[in-house]
DNA sequence: GGACATGATGTTATAGGTTCACAAGCCTGT
DNA sequence: ACAGGCTTGTGAACCTATAACATCATGTCC
């Protein structure tokens, strides 16, 4: 089994088949736009697979830019109005300290996320956890505080990261 | 005791004498900077007291245009020179969520900080919660992830602001 | 005190990120 | 075929942030 490969010009850690990853997210987002009754066109499809391509976040402007490449002329509210969609239907989460944005592993299960950020690999990963859902909340009921919204992103170094550069 | 006050044309509930805030913001900075080494000068003394006018989170582009109603002609590089300063002395922090900057109550001490803020009156309560910084570095640590920079903002409505709600 | 190194600020330009407003196209039900 | 509503195209504007280079202030060492 392959724990390295290349994906995009770019040596990629303890790689999986990614297109398995793809399929699947398509997948889930036709079966979660179908149960809303909303329109999954393929301007979305074609962008949330762009986000897909890997597991970092993805700029607007470089979906922007894949989408000049594949012909055509798109302009930034044609990306923005797509990934606005996709977060709806929470197929999308925005990264806010990278102005950037990612797909969702599990959409349709209502969920809070939590996001690791390699600073080195740019790999995101999404956590839930139960323990750090159950202290935030406990944060805010102290200060009598009613969440709507939670951003929670760790920046630092992933596992892998830290095993090559021990190995280094 | 007052319960509301007019600040800066807007209804602040439980206000507070805020001058006091301001003061002991400033001093705290002159002191952390004494600490340092580092320069406190007239500019970052200026755009640290815009930032305190309130507790709300201040964008640069707004305290660009204070600036510039203070007479002169400021460029957008004033203003992020002397936010990066006051960031890397511990003195502000920046609100990812928001594009938007606010003064740190603490400065000095080591801390992870946690934000509620509140979409309705707009203030930024800054939190330092020990069980919250424990299951943060737990999943953390579940994941082989080690964190160098967190970003935590929690978006809803705060204590007063419910408090207004059913009162009218 | 004068020369120098260093850091702070001024200035111009540009890059990067997001939204607005209006036009045109395309589905869907009738 | 038609109306109404979502979807996309298009041009412009706005907000956020940084690069690059010039100038100025400050402290230091002799």
């Amino acid at each position: 089994m392959a724990t390295r490969s290349n994906f995009q010009g770019k040596t990629v850690a303890h790689s999986h088949d990614h297109s398995i990853c793809i399929d699947d997210a398509l997948a889930e987002a036709e079966r979660v736009c179908a149960e809303h009754g909303s329109r999954f066109t393929d301007l979305r499809r074609r962008i949330l697979k762009m986000i897909w391509q890997g597991h970092k976040a993805v700029k607007a402007y470089d979906l922007l830019d894949q989408l000049a490449t594949e012909g055509g002329s798109a302009k930034p509210p044609t990306v923005y109005r797509a990934l606005d969609f996709l977060m709806e239907e929470g197929l999308v989460h925005k990264i806010e300290s990278l102005n950037a944005y990612i797909g969702c592993p599990h959409p349709g299960d209502d969920h809070v996320s939590q996001f690791l950020i390699c600073d080195k690999c740019e790999n995101v990963r999404e956590v839930t956890s139960d323990a750090l859902g159950a202290a935030v909340m406990g944060a805010a009921t102290d200060a009598g505080f009613k969440i709507r919204r939670q951003t929670l992103e760790l920046h630092g170094v992933c596992a892998d990261c830290q095993k090559d550069a021990r190995a280094a």
